[in-house]
Parts: structure tokens; sequence; C-alpha cells
DNA sequence: ATCAAGATTACCT
DNA sequence: GGTAATCTTGATA
């Protein structure tokens, strides 16, 4: 799919295989600009989850309250609350009636890290290694970004929350995985990470 | 109305 | 390496 670097990606690339836009998605840049203040991250880390084949997607047991966003068209923002504390978000793909989306596990931090320091920990650093622990987690990544429930349903091609469009990945630069802290469909090999990036969640 | 599970994290040994 | 914390959601009655 021919993109311009920097761009906002479209409708377009969100409504294909939920497959194929977890593996684009790696190197792009999720951007927030909300009151004013802008965060943005590379995406390092994504897992895909498909309701139609795939046991551990919340929409395997078909639409709720909480998934219904799933089953919308592609490019918009599904957003949970999970074990009492920690919000995760995903982007929704294909066409309606899938029930498909890629989960955003770890970005790396480029704008507004600051402010996402503060949003973490509510300090300054205590050292480097911290660092790498801002954002290396779905968690993480939600609250180093203030997303919330808020957030459920926001549109990718609006001006609040989006992704802006980079160089396409080699090959060779992707790493696959099975899936983290799931306890059905476990062999799926749905995990995609950069390889050898500080910020992914796991080795 | 009640209950069990959960796409996690931080902290412990 | 292991596990407690914490509460929304969805299922069952």
């Amino acid at each position: 799919m021919k993109l311009v670097p920097n761009k906002k990606l479209t409708r377009k690339f969100y409504t294909r295989d939920v497959l194929t836009v977890a593996i684009e998605l790696l190197g792009k840049i999720l951007v927030k600009n909300e009151d004013g203040i802008i965060l943005s991250g590379k995406i390092v880390e994504v897992e895909a989850y498909n309701g139609e084949i795939d046991e551990a997607a919340h929409t395997f047991v078909g639409k709720t309250k909480r998934n219904e966003i799933m089953f919308g068209e592609g490019g918009f923002f599904y957003v949970y609350f999970t074990y009492g504390n920690h919000f995760c978000c995903n982007v929704v793909t294909g066409d309606i009636g899938k029930g498909t989306a890629v989960l955003i596990r770890a970005v790396e931090p480029l704008a507004g890290e600051d402010i996402m320091i503060k949003n973490r920990f509510g300090r300054k650093l205590k050292n480097e290694k911290e660092k790498f622990n801002l954002t290396s987690g779905p968690g993480k990544t939600c609250q180093a970004f203030s997303i919330t429930k808020k957030h459920y349903g926001i549109d990718l091609t609006g001006d609040e929350i989006y992704i802006l469009d980079s160089k396409k990945l080699k090959e060779e630069e992707i790493g696959t995985s099975q899936r983290i802290g799931i306890k059905k469909s476990v062999h799926l090999p749905w995990r995609f990470f950069i390889k050898n990036n500080q910020y992914i969640s796991r080795k």
C-alpha cells in the first residue's frame, strides 16, 4: 500500500486484514493531542485479535456493550479496563462486523516524554534504567499517554488520537511470537515486535 | 444480586 | 522465579 511518510494513516489502511495491519503498525507513530498537550511514540510491539477464529479475542463471544466498537469499521479506538487497574488500547481493523483489532502493547516515547514520566511515576526518573519502564507494556503505555475509557470509540482519522505513517520496516527487523497473558488460543503466533528495541515488554 | 475471570503491573524472594 | 492488588465486565440466577 502506497503511503506518504509522516501523513496520518487513512481509513483504507485500517480496513484491511488484522494481521496485515498489526505488522504494518510497527514503526508507525501514535499521537495524542488533547488540551494542547502532544504526546507521541513509535509503536514497537502489537498483538492481533480476531473474534472469528480466536478464543482469546473479546469479540469471540459475540457483541457486548464493551466490545461493540470492535464490530464497527476499522480505524477506531477500542479501550478497555482490566485487572482493576489498567487500561489497554487497541486499533480496530477490517470491515464492519469482523470483530478484529490490534492491541498496542508498547511504544518508544518521542514527543512529551517528560509528561509521560509524570503520568507514570508522578516524579522525575530515579535512574536511566527506569526510562525503559515508561511505555514497555499495554497498561504502562495507556498510563503514560493518559488514555482511559473516555477515549473509547475515538475515530483515528480525526485530530485527537491518530497514527502517522513512517518508512516500512524490513522483514528481518520484525520478530514474531505467541501472545502474552492469555489462556485461550495461546498457540497463535500473533504477537509482533521490533527486534532489539529497548521498550518491548518481554524478550 | 452475586460471582469468577481477566489482552497487567509492581514488588517480593 | 512467584504472587497480591484491584474492579469492571459478562454470565448466571
